[in-house]
DNA sequence: CTATATTTGTACGATATCGAACTAAAGGAG
DNA sequence: CTCCTTTAGTTCGATATCGTACAAATATAG
């Protein structure tokens, strides 16, 4: 490649990097208790999605190690927003369900989110940010496909 | 904010943040050692920017709390690849320097990286890399400028 | 100058992340 | 059925991240 098609790829890496770590600090300001993105991020994939997937379903969906989402479960169960059960089809795993709380909390939360992003509607428009994301999709399906 | 603008933000942010997820993590999986993102993005700012910097300095160019960089410079430095001296003007602090090891590893870093682009860059051009950066520059200053 | 407030960096504790090794269950070959 | 391999999840250890509390130095008010 080019050396000098690099200089862009890195910047926008960089920039990528930068706007997930502000966004993610923004949102975590937010959230009571020690309650973290990873959190929010799987109660909302439980509801859009659908509930009852197995721990490594949901590992795959958020790209991430199993041990981290045994963690992130752990957590989410710990603080009652989520409970599993045996999965009758193999007694290896489990499934996960919402709680009423979590579902409450999921829900509070992005009622706060939504108000939230008001200011910065103002400076970058929804216009824009529906403009950017297919790119973006096709970046993160470049990436996840070229992933060993 | 209509809430019909909220999914397009929702949605941007999310990939956003996979994509940071996933060039990080196939960055540090060519890393060596414990050798972390952080670690040699202070390399290369060190070197971009300007040397002899004093931590607080850095944390804010990387918007961390100052925690954050004294621990990834720890590091840096127990690995040879940073020296600290005491600041001659404000006895509080101190400025970093870069090694001449740690000026390698940063170039060796990057040979590397150029060459892992090249598979990306088949599928997601740096032509489309240029395109949306624009956008993700003004997006990250936005948030930046919206922090509290 | 002295007292107070602010700034710089660190120590410490809590939690997050994740790789390696492990256990238990399931699948597959014979 | 038995043995071997694969799969799902957890445990453990190493390290990262970051908030709180602190110590030392500096800046500021009077």
């Amino acid at each position: 490649m080019a050396d000098d098609k690099v200089p862009s790829y890195f910047a926008m890496f960089n920039e990528i990097g930068i706007i997930a770590q502000l966004a993610r600090a923004a949102f975590e300001a937010r959230m009571p208790d020690g309650m973290v993105l990873p959190h929010f991020s799987v109660l909302n994939h439980l509801i859009r999605v659908e509930d009852g997937q197995t721990p490594l379903v949901l590992a795959r969906a958020f790209q991430v190690p199993k041990t981290s989402m045994t963690h992130t479960l752990a957590g989410l169960e710990k603080r009652g927003m989520v409970e599993t059960r045996p999965n009758p089809e193999d007694a290896r795993s489990k499934r996960v369900w919402i709680t009423r709380k979590g579902r409450a909390f999921r829900d509070d939360a992005i009622k706060d989110i939504v108000e939230d992003f008001a200011p910065i509607e103002a400076q970058f428009s929804g216009e824009r940010a529906s403009a950017i994301l297919p790119e973006l999709e096709d970046l993160r399906k470049v990436l996840d496909a070229a992933r060993d």
